[in-house]
This record gives structure tokens, C-alpha cells and sequence, in this order.
DNA sequence: CGATCTTAGCGAAACGATTAGCTGTAGAAA
DNA sequence: TTTCTACAGCTAATCGTTTCGCTAAGATCG
């Protein structure tokens, strides 16, 4: 394709003028913008992002590192973060750390060589809480989404996730559950701890305790939940009620259900915090929270941006979205 | 961060020594490879992409232009894309159409701006036909993937939506369904035509079609499918069976049975082509075809890596998956 | 009317890598 | 000893932009 030099030899002006006209960084007087403007579109000419991003030391890209894309959850954040990416100009680049600390430091690597302007980033390892540093030695903006990690100085978007178990708990216990399970998420992640402490604090808080078999890691996993569903419900007392910790893992256990011809929410009933899309459409319809990530995605991007504009000057900020409780029929009173 | 000059100096060697230890593109002694490579460590360097890839053409960036990645389908492929991206050493950055052709060109403009390397396509508009011409006036090497556009001569990677629907309308007739409705994509895009063509074609090969009014538009959306599902269920003289095109619209099915108190497959029998996750785990398990996403996308790669490797001399190659028929429960004979 | 200020537009030096072509040294052949 | 060959490693040009600092011409002023 054409180049700069083309351009402005065709349209008989300097290098900078071409330059001036396609950034509007200077003022052109409106005889040769018209000439530029004309060479411009007679050449397709397009500037080329690397001699930019050389030049200028931005590359107009910002990296989206999930710790799991085979998760509806952070499929729904690919889809949100590619839009509101390219609304402020920027391009996406997406990377699946797949809950792995050496591919999160891989990518890392990878992001730091592209010089992306900035990271939304899932972080999976305490490692990413050391900024990445780019040319010039500044860290590269980022916004950790989703869960955080102890003593970071980031700016984060997280949900608030004891609360969400915490509602989800109360309900449960509202209907008359005391036997209630759980199926929680990895503990050395925020979501999968945080998820649990609320559940037992609610149960805490009305005097309650879970029967230690009645509380099984399901690591986030469909299938690890299907199994770990079935072990619960197969033993000699199982659970009234199970709260499971993300929608996959709900997934999992209305499987194990069918396949254990259990009916919900007559045999047992099922609540979950977060959700899969179309688990909330089919009978019976999940009680669990749904977590706005939309919005949470937006915000993320307003941070990230605003500090790419603003340096690493400001301090961090840490912002935290309410989980909003969603009745289905997936749960029934409980009958002594 | 450190720039080869940095370490040249520090490793008291130039910056072509440099350039060949990082690339291994020549001859380097073991005692300043080993000078070299303590330099880089120390100083923690990473070559510029971006004066890498202005210096060789080349910027190690693939493309991937969804169509909908709010649509499972294509959130796999997205998922399953950046990881063969990344085997082949290059970076995926990710582009959301919707199916809206004026977002394609734009996103196309990007692209070539970007000097991606290569681009995975599901196009959306005839334009995308006209292949994309870098720097040099070579055409960008392009992959076009699910659907096909008239008259092109580009590497495609699609399914065999013809057989698909065939398959699954001749399952519905074994069953001994005759009165057969179907819920179609859109038209104007070979996976919306091609499935509604199979169904006919396999119908007519038994002397059979559907009723005009049996068959309905649904986008490819849950949401119009399940309006569209409702209408037709609600009708004096309602189908016995719905071939539904695609998994997001099956959901979208199902989700109005259940609110029009309907059983599956009691009262109608329903099957798709294309399924999303987890639909297939909870009862009833749909009937529906399989699509090897997985298989398609990393044969997409090769394809991509290949031509870029080889240049546009080669001709076209066109590949073309079959589906597999998956039987659940959501279908039953037909009872006169 | 000369001095000073504006300002449109230009020339050329970066940015950080790759790489063609050159230099200098050492060993081999004559 | 001289010439040749081989080759490790260096110098410098180059990729396509952006942008600093300059020039020249017109405007403004005392």
C-alpha cells in the first residue's frame, strides 16, 4: 500500500503536512488539506500502525488476558470487552491464560513485546501484581477483573461475591433449609473463597453449621461438579439444599440430577451465584445471582483508559458491582 | 524497557551480534551468545514488535472477525482459535461484526492497518470477498470460515449444512413424522439456506413437504425463535416436529415448550443442527448434529499459516466438515 | 519604513529493529 | 612469505511515521 511519502508527493506538500491533515495536529490551510485529503483516497492510503506505534511509542492495542475462555462468564466479557474497545478506539488482543501461571507470565511477556497500551487482566497468579513495565520503564496500565490478588496497588473491578453467596444462603435458609451444601470454586482465587466465607457466614449468622462432606470443591468445572454433585447426593444424608458456586458447575449438577432421576425442586433444591446463559431459561429455571458484566466490563474500560490518559500518578481504585438474586423454581420450602 | 542498543552496549558486541542471537539467524561464538544472553536477562529485554514489524512486513498479528460472538458457536471458535493462534507463535486480535456489513469494512480497514498477517473470516457481506491488500498491494491472506460468499476464490473451512439438516429431518421422518416445521437462519448466509435447503431436499426425496406456514424465520436468535417456536406451536394445525437450524434458536424452543406447558418429546419432538454447551446435558438431551469446531479451527490455521508462508500463488482450497448426528431424548415416533 | 511577531509549511532526525555488505583476522595453500 | 579463503562480527542503511526546529512571507507596530 501506499505510503506517506506517496501521499505527499502526489498531493506536491511535505511529509509533515500529510501527517498534520491525518492527526489534525496542526493547522492546514483548507486548499492543501483538500490536495492531501484527494491523495489520500486516490492511493487508499492508510497509515501503517507499526511506524506509528514506533514513532509514538503507543500501538493502539489493549490486551484482554481471561483465566478461562471455555467459561460463559468470560466469554460474555470478550464479547462486552470487544465492543467497548473499539468504541474508544482501540484494538483487542485476547489471551487464555486457561488458569495457568506460567502461560499468565508467557502472555505477560507477549503483551509487554507488543507494547499494548494496557491489560484487562484475570489474574490467576500473584506474579501479574508486579506491573509490567513497558519501554520506558512505566508500568502498563491495568485493571484486574473479576477476582485480585492480596496486596496488589491496581485498579480492580470485582463483584461482590460474599454478599452474592450471602443472598443466595439466606434464601436457601429462608425456605426452611438447615442442610445445606455446597460446591465451591477454587479457594486460592477471591471468587471461589469469597463464595464460600459468605455462605458460611450466613449459615454462621443463623446459628447454623454445614456437615463438613456437605462441603466439595468443584473447581469451577462442569464435569467436577457433575461428579461431585453425585457423590453428594448418593451418601446416606445428603444435603436438602446445595449452593454451588458458578454457573458451569450449576450446569453440572442439574446433570447429575437427571441423571440420578432426582426431580428439582421437589428431591433437592439447587441455587447458585452466577449463571450460564440459557440455564435460566429452561425448567426449571435456576434461583441464583446474575452479575452484571456488562456494566462491570464498561467500567473496567473508563478505568483502564482514563489511566493510559492519565499516567500512574492517581492511586488505585477498587470498584466493587452488587450481584442481583434471581428466583427461578429451582428451589422448594423445605419439608421436615 | 531496554532497547537492543542497550544491550549491544552492555554486552560489549553490536546490535546485529544481537539480532542474531535473539533470531538465530547466524553464526554466533558461545562466548558472546553467553555475553549476549546475560545482557538480555539482566536488562530484561524484549524486542519492539512494533520496530519489528515495521522493519520486516511482517507483525505476527491474525485476525478473527466474528459475526456474532454473542453466539456459543462462535465463542468457541474464539476460544479454540487463540489457542492454535498462539501454538503457531503468533497473537489473535479479535473483531466482533455483528452481522452488520458496514462493521465488517471498518473492521477490515483496521486490519490492514494493523498489518495483521492473516485473518480468519466469517464474513457477513460480499465485500469481504474482495480480499484485503497490504503494504506491498499482496493481498492480506485470508481464511474464510462457516459460511461461503458467491464467487470468491479464497480458502474456506465450512460444514456440510446441506447433509447436516438432511440428516437430522431424515432421523425426524424415520420416527415416522410427516407434518415437519422447521425454524430457519436467515437465508441471505449458506448456513441459513443450506440447512433449509437439506430439510427440503430430504422431505421431498420421500414425497413430502412441509406446510408454508410450517416454516419460520428465526435469525438465528433465542429470542425470535422463541416467539416464532410459540406462534407455531399455537396454531390449529401445529407440526409433530421442529428442525430447528441452530443451537442458540433450539434453546430459544425449548424455553417456549416449557412456557406453553408443553413435553418434550410427548407432545412434539424437536431437533437442531448446531447445539450449545450444555443443552445437551440437561433432559432432555436434544437431538441435534455436532459441528467439530475444534477440528475446523485448527485446519483453519494450517490453511492460514500455509498460504501465508507459500504467498497467494496457490489455488484455493475449500474444506468442507461433516457434522454427526448426536441422539437424545427430545425426539419420539410419531403416534397417529 | 525597518523591526518584530505570526504562522503555514518544510526538512530531517528520531523511534528500535533487521540485514546487506564490509572489515579484519587466522589458518591453509602455494 | 604471500595470497587466498572463510567467517565472526561490525557499520550503516532502511522500514514509515511523528515532530522539533527552521524558513520565508505576510501582518503588525512604533
Amino acid at each position: 500500500m501506499a505510503t506517506i511519502r506517496d501521499v505527499a508527493t502526489r498531493a506536491r506538500v511535505s511529509t509533515a503536512t500529510v501527517s498534520a491533515v491525518v492527526n489534525d495536529s496542526a493547522y492546514v490551510s483548507p486548499e492543501l488539506r483538500t490536495r492531501v485529503l484527494a491523495a489520500i483516497s486516490e492511493l487508499n492510503y492508510a497509515p501503517s500502525q507499526a511506524a506509528r506505534s514506533l514513532k509514538r511509542g503507543r500501538s493502539q492495542l489493549l490486551a484482554l488476558v481471561v483465566a478461562d475462555l471455555a467459561n460463559p462468564f468470560f466469554a460474555r466479557l470478550v464479547w462486552a470487552a470487544e465492543a467497548a474497545v473499539a468504541a474508544w478506539g482501540y484494538s483487542l488482543v485476547l489471551f487464555n491464560s486457561d488458569e495457568k501461571p506460567e502461560n499468565e507470565r508467557r502472555i505477560l511477556a507477549r503483551i509487554r513485546a507488543l507494547s499494548c497500551d494496557g491489560i484487562i487482566l484475570v489474574p490467576v497468579d500473584v506474579v501479574s501484581t508486579q506491573p509490567q513495565r513497558d519501554s520506558e520503564g512505566e508500568p502498563i496500565p491495568t485493571v484486574l477483573f473479576g477476582r485480585t490478588v492480596e496486596g496488589q496497588n491496581t485498579d480492580t473491578i470485582t463483584i461482590d461475591n460474599v454478599a452474592a453467596a450471602r443472598q443466595v444462603t439466606n434464601y436457601l435458609m429462608d425456605l426452611g433449609h438447615t442442610r445445606i451444601g455446597t460446591i465451591t470454586g477454587p479457594l486460592h482465587l477471591t471468587t471461589g473463597r469469597g463464595r464460600l466465607e459468605g455462605m458460611l457466614e450466613a449459615m454462621r449468622a443463623r446459628g447454623l453449621t454445614p456437615a463438613p462432606n456437605h462441603i466439595r470443591a468443584g473447581e469451577f468445572r462442569e464435569d467436577i461438579a457433575y461428579s461431585v454433585a453425585r457423590e453428594l447426593l448418593t451418601q446416606p444424608e445428603p444435603p436438602t439444599a446445595i449452593y454451588v458456586a458458578n454457573g458451569v458447575m450449576a450446569l453440572g449438577v442439574m446433570r447429575a440430577l437427571a441423571d440420578l432421576s432426582l426431580k428439582c425442586p421437589d428431591d433437592i433444591s439447587i441455587a447458585s451465584t452466577d449463571t450460564i446463559p440459557g440455564i435460566g431459561g429452561l425448567r426449571p429455571r435456576l434461583t441464583r445471582t446474575e452479575h452484571p458484566v456488562i456494566d462491570m466490563t464498561n467500567e473496567a474500560l473508563r478505568l483502564l483508559v482514563d489511566r493510559i490518559n492519565r499516567g500512574s500518578g492517581a492511586d488505585a481504585r477498587n470498584i466493587v458491582f452488587q450481584p442481583s438474586l434471581v428466583v427461578g423454581e429451582s428451589c422448594a420450602p423445605h419439608k421436615s
